[in-house]
Formats: C-alpha cells, sequence, structure tokens
DNA sequence: TTCCGAAAAGCTAACCGGTAGTGTTACGGT
DNA sequence: ACCGTAACACTACCGGTTAGCTTTTCGGAA
C-alpha cells in the first residue's frame, strides 16, 4: 500500500475516463436529460454500481473534471507576485476562466449545459462551495479569522463576477464593469489597514 | 369558466394548505429526509398525484409559501418613498427579511432546513431566480433594458447580502458591513446620470 | 331542476437516479 | 505461492416524480 503505482491505477483512471468520455458523448449527441445512467453505463460497459464508484452524480459526469476552478481560483489568491494587490489577480484569474468557457471547442458542451435547469443549478451549487474555499484563502492571505464576513463577502462577488460574466452578451466589458464594483467595494471592507494597494492599474 | 368564485377554489386551497401543514409537522418531527413523500400524501389523506398537483417538488413544500421574498424585495424597489436612494431601500428589507428568519418562531424551521444540504441548496438556487426578478426590477426602476450589467450584478450582491448574513454569527452587523461595499460598488456601477442620490444618510 | 363540461382528486404502474448487500476477479506486496 | 484489498459486477431495492386513465365534485347553462 506504500507506492501503488502500476496497472491498477492505470485501469482505474482508464475506466473512470470512458465513462466520462461515453456520458459527454452521449449527452451531446441526445442531450443530457434523454439519456439515463443506465445508458451511459451500458454504452461504456460498465455495471451502473461502477459508474456511481467514479462519479457521485449524473451532474459530476459533466463537471467532474472540473476541479481546477477551485484550486486556480485560490492560487490565484496565494501564488500571485509578492505585493500584488488581491483584487486585479482574481481579476486576471476570472477572465481565464471564463474566456476558457465562452471560446475554444467548449462552446458545444457549455450548450448543453445551459439547456439543462438540472445542470444549471448543480453548476451554482458547485460555485457557491468555491467560493467558500475562496473565501478561506483570502482571510488566510490577509492573516485573518476564515469565516470574516469581508472575506466571504469579496469571494461571493468574486464568483458572481465569474457568473455573470458568462452569461453577458459582451464577457469582457461585463467583467471590467462588475471587477470596477468588486474593488470598490473591497475598498471600503478591509478591515484594518492597507497591507496591498487599493487601485487597479 | 368566468368567475369561478366558490367552494371549488376554497377547497382547492384547504387541500393545498392541509398539504403543506402535514408535510411540515412531519419534517419537523421526524426530519426532513426521514419522511418520504408517500407519508405525507397519506398522512395528509390525499393521492401522491394530488401532492404534487400542488406542489411541484418535494424541496417545494418547505419553500412553496415563500414567495412573499421575491414580492418584497422587488416592492422594496418599486413601492419606496419618491427621491428615496436605491440601496438603503433594498437594506431595510433586507434587514427585516433576515430577522424574520433568525427570531420569531421560525427558529425550528430554519433548523431543519440547515440540517439538510438537498433543502440549502434548493434555497439558494431559489435565491438566484429571485435575483433575477429583482434585477428586472431595479432596471425599470432606472429606465434601463433589463440585462443591464450592473442591475443584474446589484441584485446578485444583494442576495448575497441576505444569504451570508443569515449565515453570520452576528447578522446585524454582518449586513451593515456587507452593504457598505454594496453601496460603494453601486456608487462607481450607475450607468449614466445620477437620478436618485448616490450617498445614504 | 337537471344536466354538461371542466377542474380536482384518485389509482395504478411505472421511470429514473441512486444505494445496499453480496459476491468475484485481478492486481500488488509479502 | 499467498493474502489482502481495490475494482468491478449483479440483484434487488428505495424514494421522488410522472403518465395514463377513471372517478368525483362543483359551476353554470339549458
Amino acid at each position: 500500500m506504500t507506492a501503488p503505482t502500476g496497472r491498477r491505477e492505470r485501469k482505474k483512471a482508464a475506466t473512470r475516463q470512458k465513462i466520462a468520455d461515453t456520458a459527454l458523448r452521449l449527452f451531446l449527441e441526445r442531450g443530457y436529460e434523454a439519456v439515463g445512467i443506465r445508458d451511459v453505463a451500458a454504452e461504456a460497459d460498465v455495471a451502473v454500481t461502477t459508474l456511481f464508484a467514479h462519479f457521485p452524480s449524473k451532474e459530476a459526469l459533466v463537471f467532474g473534471q472540473d476541479q481546477d476552478f477551485e484550486r486556480r481560483l485560490t492560487q490565484a489568491v496565494t501564488d500571485r507576485a509578492p505585493g500584488e494587490p488581491l483584487i486585479p489577480a482574481l481579476r486576471r484569474e476570472v477572465r481565464a476562466l471564463v474566456g476558457h468557457c465562452t471560446g475554444e471547442g467548449a462552446a458545444p458542451v457549455w450548450r448543453m449545459i445551459d439547456a439543462s435547469q438540472t445542470l444549471l443549478d448543480y453548476e451554482k451549487a458547485m460555485r457557491l462551495r468555491h467560493a467558500e474555499s475562496l473565501a478561506a484563502a483570502i482571510a488566510a492571505d490577509l492573516g485573518l479569522p476564515p469565516d470574516t464576513t469581508a472575506c466571504r463577502t469579496v469571494a461571493r462577488f468574486v464568483i458572481d463576477a465569474y457568473s455573470l460574466a458568462r452569461e453577458a452578451a459582451d464577457p469582457e466589458t461585463a467583467l471590467d464593469e462588475i471587477f470596477r464594483m468588486i474593488e470598490a467595494a473591497w475598498a471600503v471592507a478591509r478591515p484594518s489597514g492597507d497591507p496591498a494597494g487599493t487601485t487597479a492599474p
């Protein structure tokens, strides 16, 4: 059990990948709601229980590969250049994340997601969970208790920015406007001191 | 079909009320997850299909009576005293709504809700839908197109304020802080002109 | 008053996402 | 060579939700 580096892990990863790929293909072909779990399992040639051993829910088949989001946001806080102000760093990362969705070959997937209320709700709930991590990261970065109101608030606002920009007709402009608002909100929220510049370039 | 004013309507309302009351009682007695739809239907002496004719989902049995929320927020915008600035009006209403949850005899219900991830997720999704109505009301009040970014953004922020304050240890203080942030955000967001004062008393 | 149409409520039977319980296989480490 | 365990499979089941169809109940026109 010390270093399980071998065929077993590869097989497991392969099964997981096959399930995810099959699911996404079927969902795109026939629509998310029109495809049942049993369809996916059969097409991927695994048992239903196996599918649920890899993914906790049907929705996770779509969003499962997306642990990045949370990590990238928290890293945007923790790994930013020393002395760089917080909000612009987040702004840059959110811009990248939004661009990653709206552009590229991801369009059909997002069209599918936008067509399913179930998936949209799941995504929003997920993002709210991400907001809690982000709030914790921000609080830690400032040496504050993790449930500080200002940090939790600004984290929510940042998640809102992502969500709203993704829906906007012109994501870039929307993002600019929303982050101007967040910047102002953060400026008056700062609990104590001014450790890292309030103004944006 | 011209003026259906009679016993039929009363009976329907009574059935709905009986279902809601029964459901809430059972949920409080045994816990939300521990009570099945079939239990509620049997105890209310109606068929399962009848139950679903009145409520679109199990969660709606808990939140169904809560159309107020949306209405009160939008009315806080539309019915405010002429010349009264927007944000303080919303602040007052949100404060009242939060107080309505944290205080009063509503405590057991909210303890039940907080104990169920399903209900919490449902509530958040519902609030996000409310944010859209609020955004529309704000935009209309300012004579702007309903999908204006600034309006949608501030509406989200207001919903966040409600949500965060409800979770906070000290809701009053949290609300003060969050609304200071919203006030600042709104001040820099205003698209064109200044039809109704930026500053709060 | 009587009868008709429609709304409300009911019953049956299922669908679908998800889980429990119980093996069975195949791999990794000893 | 062998044992422990992780991955997978199979069956049966649960709980929320819906479809299809019948029965009851009321409102209003004839």
